[in-house]
Parts: C-alpha cells; sequence; structure tokens
DNA sequence: AATAAAACCGACCAAGTGGTCGGTGTAAGC
DNA sequence: GCTTACACCGACCACTTGGTCGGTTTTATT
C-alpha cells in the first residue's frame, strides 16, 4: 500500500509540473526533458511511470483538468437559486484569478484545444469532452432558471451558453497579452451587461 | 524588373503556403521541410529569400496578415452611419465566412497571439499591433457613433470593443471544434442580442 | 540478512529540426 | 560566345526530440 502511495505521489509530481509547463510553453513546445529537468527526475521515471507523452498528457487531463473545471466552473452555479446571479459571479471569479496569472482552467482547456485541434483527435477529444460537460451544465441551469421563473421562456439557453463561454475563452486570450486587470474589468462590466439585459425583459 | 517580378512571386508563394501551414499546424510544429515540400523548392531557395525561419513569419504578418484584417474587419465598418449595424453585419460576415473552413484572419491572428505568446516576443509585439489596429477601430467607430447620436454616451466603448472581440476569438475557436454551423448561428443570434439591448435603451 | 519487486538512472538511438554552403542552371547584357 | 548575378539545389551539420533498455538503488517482506 506504501508503495502505491509513493507511485502516486512521483505521478502526481510529474503530472502537476507537466500541466504547468504544458501550459506555459504547449505540449508540442515543451520536451519530456523539460519536465524532468525541473522535477529532478530521469527518463527512466517517466517512461516507468508513462506509456509515451500522449498518454501522459492524457492523465493529466484525466486527474488534473476535469476536476479543476468541475469545482472552478460547473460547481459554483449548481443549485444556486438565481442562474443569471451565479454564473455571473462565478465568471467574475474565474477571471480575477486568471489576473493573478494563477492557473485558471477554463483558459487552460481552451488553450489545449486550440493547440491539438486537427493535430491529435485522440486527445482533442478528451478535452472536446470537458467543454461538452462545461457547456451541458449550464445549459442545464439556464433552463432550470426558465422553470423557476428566473429568466423568460422565449431565450435560447444553448445560445447564451455557447456566448458566455465563448467570451469568456475570449477574454482570457487577450488577457495573456498583458493589461489583465482592465480588460477583466471590460469584462465583468459587459457580462453584467449582457446578462442584465436579459432579466431585464422579463420586468417588462 | 523581371528578376523582381520573379522574386516576389516566389516569395509570395512562399509566403502564402507557410500561412496556410502555419495556421493549419501551428508555427513550431510545422517545419522549414514541410513548407518547402509542398511549394517543392529546396531549402536553399527559402534562405535565400529569407533570412530565418521567424524572419519569414514576421513577412508573412506584415505582407498578408496585416492587409488581411484589415480589409476583413476594419474597413467594412469604417464610414458607415450606424456602428452597432456595420459592426454587426461585419462580425456576421466574419463567422460566416469561418463556417466553410476558409481563412478568416481575426482568427488566424488570434490563434498565432496564442502560440506566440511568453515564446516569442518579437512576433507577440508585431501581432498584438494589429490586434490593437482593430480595436482601436472598434473604439473609433463606436465614439463616433456617440457623436452622431447612435449610441448612448454612457456607454463605455473600450469595454464593448473589448467584448466583442472576445466573443468573436471565442466562437471561433470553438467552432474549429465542430459544429461550426450552429455555433456561428447561435453566435449571431447572442450578438445581435447584445448590440439590440444597448440601441433600446435610447428608446428608453 | 536475503530476496524480489518496484522505482529510478542515464547512455544511447533513430528521426527530425533550423540553418549552412559549395555548387548549378539560366537568362540578361555585353 | 562569354560573363555575371540572380534563383535555386541538396548534401551536410550540430542539436534536439521522443523513446528504449540494461543496469542500479530503494523498499517492503520474510
Amino acid at each position: 500500500m506504501d508503495k502505491n502511495l509513493k507511485r502516486m505521489a512521483t505521478m502526481h509530481r510529474m503530472q502537476t509540473t507537466g500541466l504547468e509547463l504544458f501550459y506555459k510553453k504547449g505540449f508540442y513546445n515543451t520536451s519530456v526533458d523539460d519536465i524532468l529537468k525541473q522535477l529532478a527526475l530521469s527518463k527512466g521515471a517517466f517512461y516507468y511511470h508513462f506509456e509515451s507523452k500522449e498518454d501522459f498528457f492524457i492523465s493529466i487531463v484525466q486527474n488534473l483538468l476535469v476536476s479543476k473545471v468541475y469545482s472552478m466552473l460547473i460547481e459554483p452555479i449548481e443549485g444556486k437559486e438565481d442562474p443569471f446571479r451565479a454564473i455571473e459571479a462565478c465568471f467574475e471569479n474565474a477571471v480575477v484569478t486568471a489576473e493573478h496569472n494563477e492557473l485558471d482552467y477554463g483558459f487552460v482547456l481552451s488553450n489545449f484545444m486550440t493547440e491539438f485541434n486537427g493535430r491529435n483527435e485522440l486527445i482533442s477529444k478528451y478535452l472536446r469532452d470537458i467543454y461538452k460537460m462545461w457547456e451541458v451544465n449550464l445549459v442545464t441551469i439556464l433552463q432550470k432558471g426558465k422553470s423557476d421563473g428566473y429568466i423568460a421562456r422565449h431565450l435560447d439557453s444553448e445560445a447564451i451558453a455557447t456566448y458566455l463561454i465563448s467570451s469568456y475563452m475570449g477574454i482570457r486570450m487577450l488577457m495573456v497579452e498583458g493589461n489583465s486587470k482592465m480588460l477583466s474589468y471590460q469584462f465583468k462590466q459587459q457580462l453584467r451587461h449582457y446578462l442584465g439585459s436579459m432579466t431585464q425583459k422579463e420586468l417588462v
């Protein structure tokens, strides 16, 4: 059992470092040696635990990315009363986290989706699944918002979810170029406006 | 003169093919040999015309990307009466172009910005300049819209421009993963809603 | 202490990579 | 016909890449 623990510990160390470097420099632009150097480990250790660089990345996706996206972007809006309020709070929180250059996993996801698109179908599939999970969750909560009387029924939940995710991924892309504080502020402002414009219709 | 013409022709051929492959597979994941193979040209020809792979890419940015972004995303909304209408038409046109998998240069831009971020400061700077050109233009036309009475003065032009570009880059990112027709439709719908919500305030 | 399995090492390999360079074909100018 | 400069060729180089493998150290178990 203790053996298994050590194994898990090493693998986890490799995965977190791998994610960090892959995110910073890209998957194809980060060599296995880069990762091992930072970990002070050898090639042998790496290929003892993982079949290949691809296999390694997939393990990162399944062990780190899925759960992080879930806890950062899905859980915080699940079960809340007012969907728009919950979504607003969640997105604002995510974008503020991103200001300080911490890993925010919505963007990590979109970054990787871009990099692997058309280059590695298997990995793309895994990433697409996470995205779908996020999207489906947003749609579900919006639909529930309709039943609960928070959202006008004529609104298109799928389209709103798509637009929300798009703008978020877009702003995060821009934020890495600097000026992230201003961009974050502008995003929050317009997000509020966008969501606000849909709730106000109910008052009419 | 004829000599110069041939030189230009070859360089242009290299640049268009280069852009196509860099866009499809990424800059770092496309080798000079890949490009030369498709062109049936040799290494010698490449390094006769360009100093390095980096120099080559910069020439593509300056010769192709700048003018394309200008003609697709800036020119169509310059000098139009109603800014929101013009912006709406321009973005819808861009996203429809993208449906058929043609190169749409707004996305090409954002793709490269992502890839070079933190990896090549010089190239990043060139790309950022193009982005700024786009953004400044949007802000300018929005401000003009205020003077002309099309847009309420209390609205934040910079924030609107940012949000517009964000959502566009975001939706384009999602579109490459497939289902682009539906995503394009949803984007257009929500874009209209977003812009519409700001014009209606004037009626109040 | 002996054993065996697990965890790790690092030299090595084939296949690329960006870039160099001595050479060749060719077309214009004399 | 001869020269010259431009456009192009492709073998070659140093270096990096993902991946292999025979071997050594650690570790739990007896």
